[in-house]
DNA sequence: AGTAAAATCATGGAAAAAGGGGAGAAGACC
DNA sequence: GGTCTTCTCCCCTTTTTCCATGATTTTACT
């Protein structure tokens, strides 16, 4: 029984260089592709594969809150995270979220294989990359941050000061000052500055295309 | 005389990717592929194609780099630049550098050909998502910064303060106010938020696997 | 040798953030 | 009912940044 694969990544070239990789593999049947989490979630509700490939940036919402979500609704399929950064962060989320593996974009058809066996047997597969880069930093987890949190911190890293700040959200500056500070003590950062840069690190601030 | 194309990109599923695309092309011979700017140069040295189809992000260095190298040396041949993201700033430095299109990793394979016959032909591609971004801010261009002001930057994004980094890097605090007030007028931010979040944007500090 | 850009340093004052503390109200959870 | 989290607000002090302005030295290029 061939171990059914389904792709949900918006780079075509990607999905082709996917599917050109398992092609040959008689143990694979690709049963399709989608182009952003919409569309995956329709096809969900027809079928379901056995194995989703899911990268991390889709463009109607992230691959780590699609993760979340498949999983919900079909908990016996077996996500494998798929992205071109080797970041902790994604990472961690990813998995928290429910994925089984983590895959890179540099994978060889080697280590997409041994990923998706070992994965379509209730295992986890990190490749040897990303799980070093997971130890060498175990501590450094993702701060957990509120709703409002995060708003504020979008803002500041807009250039906004706390009264500014205040005035758009309809508080006053002394809470805006306060969810700063908070801010300053979870992530951890000594100033705005680190406060920002963590941000981009975290993803709690998206580097896209505008 | 069909067209030879050779690809600079570290993630194995885009090259394959790629090759696929190209497989049924006639007019397009694939000469090769490298997974980073070394073996690029090395490949340029035994051959030369007519396109290269050239990544943004390289493990050794950056394509925009690499794409002055190779157009110093071998000006005859074309590039097209290849990225995950539709920004503005890569691009403008990529065309900067003498690189004669740019294609996303999600084009399509028509849109992928329309980009190398135009661009054989000494014209410039652009993939419409592409150049209606670079339209949509044409104002928006890349600040140029001098060694000190980036050395400076990627310092407070780090979360130092003046005094701090005029000790590191053995100036005084007010020359690095000066260096802070140039980036807050070049970028142009408000503050230092903002400043961090362009230098971010503007690829000044890299959201790396670190 | 001459010029332009970059890097260096400074003063003084206004604005904002950082760091410390405390505290009440609303909702979720057990 | 009690506990926890979140969101809200305030006071005070110190540190840092922001802004304006001006100036000297070093480096790079023609």
């Amino acid at each position: 029984m061939a171990i059914k694969v389904f792709i949900v990544d918006d780079h075509y070239m990607v999905v082709e260089g996917i599917r050109s990789l398992l092609q040959n593999e008689k143990n694979v049947e690709w049963t399709g592709h989608a182009m952003n989490a919409d569309s995956c979630l329709a096809f969900l509700r027809q079928q379901q594969p056995d194995i989703i490939l899911m990268d991390i940036n889709l463009p109607d919402k992230s691959g780590i809150d699609l993760c979340k979500e498949v999983k919900e609704a079909y908990p016996q399929i077996f996500i494998i995270g798929l992205s071109t950064f080797n970041q902790q962060s994604f990472i961690q989320k990813m998995m928290d979220n429910g994925a089984s593996g983590y895959v890179l974009k540099n994978a060889t058809q080697q280590e997409l294989m041994e990923a998706i066996e070992m994965v379509v047997k209730g295992k986890t597969y990190l490749s040897d990359e990303v799980s070093r880069s997971l130890r060498r930093n175990e501590d450094d987890t993702i701060p957990v941050l509120t709703r409002r949190e995060k708003e504020v911190l979008v803002l500041i890293a807009e250039g906004m000061t706390n009264n500014e700040i205040a005035e758009k959200i309809f508080i006053s500056a002394s809470t805006v000052d306060t969810h700063r500070k908070n801010l300053l003590a979870k992530m951890p950062a000594r100033n705005t500055a680190e406060l920002v840069k963590l941000a981009f690190q975290h993803k709690f601030i998206k580097l896209d295309d505008k």
